[in-house]
DNA sequence: TTGTTAGATTATAATCATTCTCATCTAACA
DNA sequence: TGTTAGATGAGAATGATTATAATCTAACAA
C-alpha cells in the first residue's frame, strides 16, 4: 500500500506531469476523503498547508487531473441552463467532451434494484437519468 | 388538439400565472421543436417575434416554467465544478432541489438495452450515470 | 368599458464561477 | 549546478446568471 504522496508521484510521472508541491497537496486534498468537492472546497483545504496557493492553480490542476483520469468529474454537463419542452418520460445521453445532449428512450433502468440501493427517503418517483459517454464525433477526433 | 397558443393559456391559468405576451412566445419557442435550448437560444428566437424582450425575462420565465412543470430542465446539477477521487465504478444520485450528490453502487443499468437505444457510434464503454430525484430533506420541506 | 393593483417587464448593475495574461518561479534533466 | 520547458500567482477579463428599481400591463371588479 503506497502513501498518497508516493501514489501521486507515480501517477504524475506516468502522465508526464511535473510533481509540484501544489499538485501534490491538491491531489491529496481530494483523495484523502470520499466525497464530492468544488474548486472552492479544495482551495480552502489546500490553503491550510500551502497558504500562498492561487485559486487559478486549483482550477487548472483539477481540470488537468480530470483529463488524465486521476480524478473524476461529477456531472460533466454544459455550463449553461438547458430546457426542453418534451415532457414524455425519456432520458439523456450526454457527451462528456462536447456536452451535446441526445434523447434516449426505453426502460434500461431496473428501478427495483436502484431503489434498494438508494439512500432511505430519496424520492425516485419521477426519475430522470443522464448517461455520460462520448458522442461519435468526439470519439472520432480522439 | 389544441394550438400551442391555447395550450399555454390553459397551463398558465392552471398555475395561476399571468398569460403575458412574453411568456407566450417564450413557451412556444421551446415547445415548437424537440430539442434542448439555452436561455440565449430562446432569447434569439423570441426576439424575432418580440424584439423588445429582455434576456432577464427569458431567464426568469424559463425558471418559472421549470418550477411549474411546463418545461423540463436538462441536467439539474450544481452550478459549480465538482470532482471526486473515487475511481471505482459507481453512479450518482443528485437532488434536483439542493443539488446534493450521493454515491450509489450496484448494476441497475441494462447496458444491452441501453446500447441498442443509443445513437450509432456513441461510446458507452465507461458509462457514468446520474439519477435525479429529491433527497429526503428536500422532500420533507415541500 | 374603465379603474385599480398585484404582478410582470425592462435596462442595467451586480454577482459568481471560471479562464486568461503575463511576469516570476521551479522541477527535471543534462 | 545550469538550463529551460513548463508551472505558479495575482489580478484582470469573461460569460452566465441574478438583483434592482422604475415602468408597464393582465386580470379582476365595479
Amino acid at each position: 500500500m503506497q502513501s498518497p504522496h508516493e501514489q501521486f508521484r507515480e501517477l504524475a510521472w506516468k502522465c508526464g506531469l511535473a510533481a509540484t508541491h501544489q499538485r501534490q497537496v491538491i491531489y491529496e486534498a481530494v483523495v484523502a476523503m470520499p466525497g464530492h468537492y468544488s474548486p472552492e472546497n479544495v482551495y480552502s483545504q489546500v490553503r491550510q498547508r500551502t497558504p500562498s496557493i492561487s485559486l487559478a492553480t486549483v482550477y487548472k490542476n483539477l481540470r488537468l487531473f480530470v483529463e488524465h483520469g486521476l480524478l473524476r468529474e461529477v456531472s460533466p454537463h454544459a455550463s449553461t441552463l438547458l430546457v426542453e419542452g418534451n415532457l414524455e418520460p425519456h432520458h439523456h445521453l450526454v457527451c462528456t467532451r462536447c456536452k451535446a445532449v441526445q434523447d434516449v428512450e426505453g426502460d434500461f433502468i431496473d428501478y427495483k434494484k436502484l431503489s434498494r440501493r438508494a439512500p432511505r427517503g430519496f424520492d425516485l418517483t419521477q426519475p430522470l437519468v443522464e448517461v455520460f459517454g462520448l458522442c461519435r464525433r468526439c470519439r472520432a477526433k480522439t
